[in-house]
RNA sequence: UGGGGUGUAGCCAAGUGGCCUAAGGCACCAGGUUUUGAUCCUGGCAUCCGGAGGUUCGAAUCCUCCCACCCCAGCCA
C-alpha cells in the first residue's frame, strides 16, 4: 500500500494493451470538474487516477473545467479547485476550459445540421419531455424534426445572435426517438441561456450541453482515455455517436469506474452545498466535511489521501468504504513522523503533596519514541500538575489501569504517584487529587516487584499554555445517511460531530510551535493547529484519535 | 416490466480455465514487546467465489437459466 507500488486496475490494463498493440504511443487523460462547488475526496479518486496515469506513463493530463452551464458556475470555485489539485500533489500539463472551445463546438453543431443530423426544435420543455417516452415506452418525433437544413441553419444562427428568449428553441441531435437508450432520443445539444458566463462574459447566449461538449473537448485535446464515473455508462453511446459523426481530430475512448463513497458522510455536491448554505457546518472547509479543503484544515496530509485512494482501488463495483480505512491511512502516515507532546484536554488538578513547594525539575524527553533523530525537548515537572479527567475514576472497574482512590500510576517520563486524597465540590465531583510520589521511581526506574501498568500524561500547572481544542467526530450518526428514503439526510446529522474544549492545558513547547506541524498528543490522538490559531490563542483540531483498546473494552 | 451495469469474507480488493485446499489492506480475535491501553511483532479469520444446472481430466475463471442490487425518462454534470 505504499506509493512506490504501481497500482493495478482494469483501466491501466486497457492502457497497457493499447500501448503494446500500438494503438497509442502516448497516453492523455484529463480531470474535468465543473466549477460549481468544492472538490471532495470522491474527486480525489478521479484526480489520483488521471494524474497518476499521466505520471506513471509519462503522458499528459489536463485540468479542464467543464464550464458549460453559466448559471451554476463561479470563478471562486475554479481558484479553489486549482489549489486543491496542487495541494494533493499533482501538476497539470495544461489548464483548459470547455468554454475555450465554444466557437469550435458551435462549428460542430453547424456541421451536424449540414449533415442533416441536428435540428432546431421549438417545442417547450414540457412538450419535449412528454414526447421523450418513458423507460419502457418509445418516444415520438417532434413536429419540428424535419425542418430543412437551411431553416435549421437560419434558426440556429438567430439563436446565437440572441434573437430568442430562454427556452424558445433548442438544438437537438436527430438520432432515434425510439431508442431503448434514452440518451439517444434526440438529445438536446444547445440551449438558450441569457446569462453571463464566468469566463466568456456576454459573448454567448447559447451554451452546449455536457454531452455535446465533453467528448469533443476530449477529442480536441487528444485525450486517449476519458475516465468518468458509472452514471455516464449510458452516455457512452452518444459520446461515440458524436465522435463518429463529427470531423474531430482524434477518437478518445470513454471508460467508466465507480465513484468513491464513505460511510457516515455524504459525497454529493448538492448535499454538501446544502450543508454549507443551511449552516449545518461552518463552510466548505469545515474539518467535518469530506471536502479536500475540509480534510486539509482538519490536518489530513496529501499522502494519506493518495494512499487511501490507492488502497481502495479502481473498479466498476458500487461501494461504501468504511471511514476506518481513511483513518488508518492518516495514522499510518503520521505515526512515524509526528512529534509527540503532552496535552490535557479536560484538566483535573493534582497536587503532589510530598513534592517541595516552589521547586521544579526539567525533564529532557524524546520527541518520538522510536526515532531518536527527532531529538528531545524540555518539559517541566512541579508540585502542581493537571491530568485528564478520563484518567481518574472514583470507582474504577477492573482492568482500569489509571488513577482512583488509593491507586498508583506513573506520570509519563516522571515518577509513580499514589492517590491519597480526593477533594470534591458540593455535588461530590472530584475537583482535585492529592498524591504522594515515590522518588525511587524517577526517570523510569522500576524497582523490582513494582509492576505499574498505568502511565498517564500530564502538564505542570505553572508551566503550561492554554489552548482550545476542537474534537471532531463523524458528521452523521447513520452509516448511510441516504438509506432511509422517508427522511431528509440532514435528519441524521450527528449532534456531537464537534465538541469544543476551551480550557485545555498543553505543554509550553506547543505555544511556540509551527502552524504546519501535526502532533501526536500522547495517548489522545493526532492534532493540527487550526488556521485560526495564533500565538495569543492556540487552537488545535483533532485529526483522528489514537487506536484505543481501552475505549473498546469499556464500551 | 426497456436499456446499461455489478455480484469473491463485516468493508474494500487481487484473481483473465490447472502453481486457488482463493493474494493483500481495513475491521475483528488471540498472544508477545512497550514509560503512549499507541506503535511494532506473531498467529487466527471464505473447503469457498450471488444461486442452480452444464461443458471440461480440471472452473471463481467458459456456457445456460435464475436471483439480488445500482444507474437512466434535466433545456444538470
Amino acid at each position: 500500500m505504499t506509493e512506490d507500488v504501481k497500482p493495478v486496475n482494469f483501466i491501466r490494463q486497457i492502457i497497457d494493451e493499447d500501448l503494446s498493440s500500438g494503438k497509442h504511443t502516448e497516453i492523455v487523460t484529463r480531470f474535468p470538474p465543473e466549477p460549481n462547488g468544492y472538490l471532495h475526496i470522491g474527486h480525489a479518486k478521479s484526480i489520483w487516477l488521471n494524474f497518476g496515469i499521466k505520471d506513471d506513463y509519462q503522458g499528459k493530463c489536463t485540468l479542464r473545467f467543464d464550464d458549460t452551464n453559466p448559471v451554476r458556475e463561479d470563478a471562486e470555485f475554479v481558484t479553489a479547485i486549482e489549489e486543491d489539485v496542487r495541494w494533493l500533489g499533482y501538476k497539470w500539463t495544461a489548464i483548459a476550459h470547455a468554454s475555450d472551445y465554444f466557437e469550435q463546438f458551435h462549428d460542430y453543431a453547424v456541421e451536424l445540421i449540414r449533415k442533416g443530423l441536428a435540428y432546431v426544435d421549438s417545442l417547450g420543455a414540457d412538450e419535449i419531455r412528454n414526447l421523450r417516452g418513458t423507460l419502457s415506452e418509445p418516444g415520438a418525433d417532434s413536429p419540428y424534426r424535419n425542418r430543412s437544413i437551411e431553416e435549421n441553419l437560419a434558426l440556429f444562427s438567430k439563436m446565437r445572435a440572441g434573437e430568442f428568449a430562454n427556452g424558445e428553441h433548442v438544438l437537438r441531435a436527430k438520432i432515434d426517438m425510439s431508442s431503448p437508450n434514452i440518451n439517444l432520443r434526440d438529445p438536446i445539444l444547445y440551449r438558450i441561456r441569457h446569462h453571463p458566463h464566468q469566463r466568456t462574459g456576454d459573448k454567448w447566449c447559447i451554451y452546449p450541453m455536457y454531452d455535446f461538449a465533453h467528448g469533443q473537448g476530449d477529442a480536441i485535446e487528444g485525450v486517449t482515455h476519458s475516465l468518468c464515473t458509472l452514471e455516464f455508462e449510458d452516455h457512452r453511446a452518444l459520446y461515440e455517436w458524436f465522435i463518429e459523426n463529427l470531423s474531430v481530430p482524434s477518437k478518445p475512448r470513454q471508460i467508466e469506474f465507480s465513484r468513491l463513497n464513505l460511510n457516515y458522510t455524504v459525497m454529493s455536491k448538492r448535499m454538501l452545498t446544502q450543508l454549507v448554505e443551511q449552516g449545518y457546518v461552518h463552510g466548505w472547509d469545515d474539518p467535518r466535511m469530506p471536502t479536500i479543503s475540509g480534510l486539509r484544515r482538519r490536518g489530513y496530509t496529501p499522502a494519506s489521501i493518495r494512499n487511501f485512494i490507492a488502497s481502495v482501488g479502481i473498479t466498476k463495483k458500487s461501494n461504501i468504504i468504511e471511514m476506518g480505512v481513511l483513518e488508518n491511512c492518516i495514522r499510518e502516515d503520521l505515526d512515524p513522523v509526528a512529534p509527540r507532546a503532552m496535552a490535557v484536554l479536560r484538566p483535573l488538578k493534582v497536587v503532589i503533596e510530598n513534592y517541595p513547594e516552589g521547586e521544579s525539575e526539567i525533564l529532557d524527553v524524546p520527541n518520538h519514541p522510536a526515532n531518536p533523530d527527532m531529538g528531545t525537548r524540555k518539559i517541566t515537572l512541579s508540585r502542581e500538575i493537571y491530568i485528564d479527567r478520563d484518567d481518574y475514576m472514583d470507582e474504577p472497574p477492573k482492568k482500569f489501569f489509571r488513577l482512583g482512590p488509593g491507586r498508583e500510576v506513573r506520570l509519563r517520563y516522571g515518577f509513580i504517584v499514589k492517590c491519597t486524597d480526593v477533594i470534591r465540590d458540593v455535588t461530590g465531583q472530584a475537583i482535585e487529587l492529592r498524591v504522594q510520589f515515590d522518588p525511587e521511581t524517577r526517570g523510569g526506574n522500576q524497582p523490582v516487584g513494582r509492576k505499574i501498568k498505568g502511565i498517564i500524561h500530564w502538564v505542570s500547572a505553572n508551566h503550561c499554555a492554554n489552548a482550545e481544542i476542537r474534537l471532531y467526530d463523524r458528521l452523521f450518526s447513520q452509516a448511510n445517511p441516504l438509506a432511509d428514503k422517508t427522511k431528509e439526510f440532514t435528519d441524521s446529522i450527528n449532534p456531537e460531530s464537534l465538541e469544543v474544549l476551551e480550557n485545555c492545558k498543553v505543554e509550553m513547547s506547543l505555544s511556540t510551535s509551527s502552524s504546519d506541524t501535526r502532533y501526536q498528543f500522547e495517548r489522545t490522538g493526532y492534532f493540527y493547529p487550526d488556521k485560526e490559531s495564533s500565538a495569543g490563542k492556540l487552537i488545535f483540531n483533532r485529526i483522528v484519535t489514537l487506536r484505543d483498546t481501552w475505549a473498546k473494552l469499556a464500551g
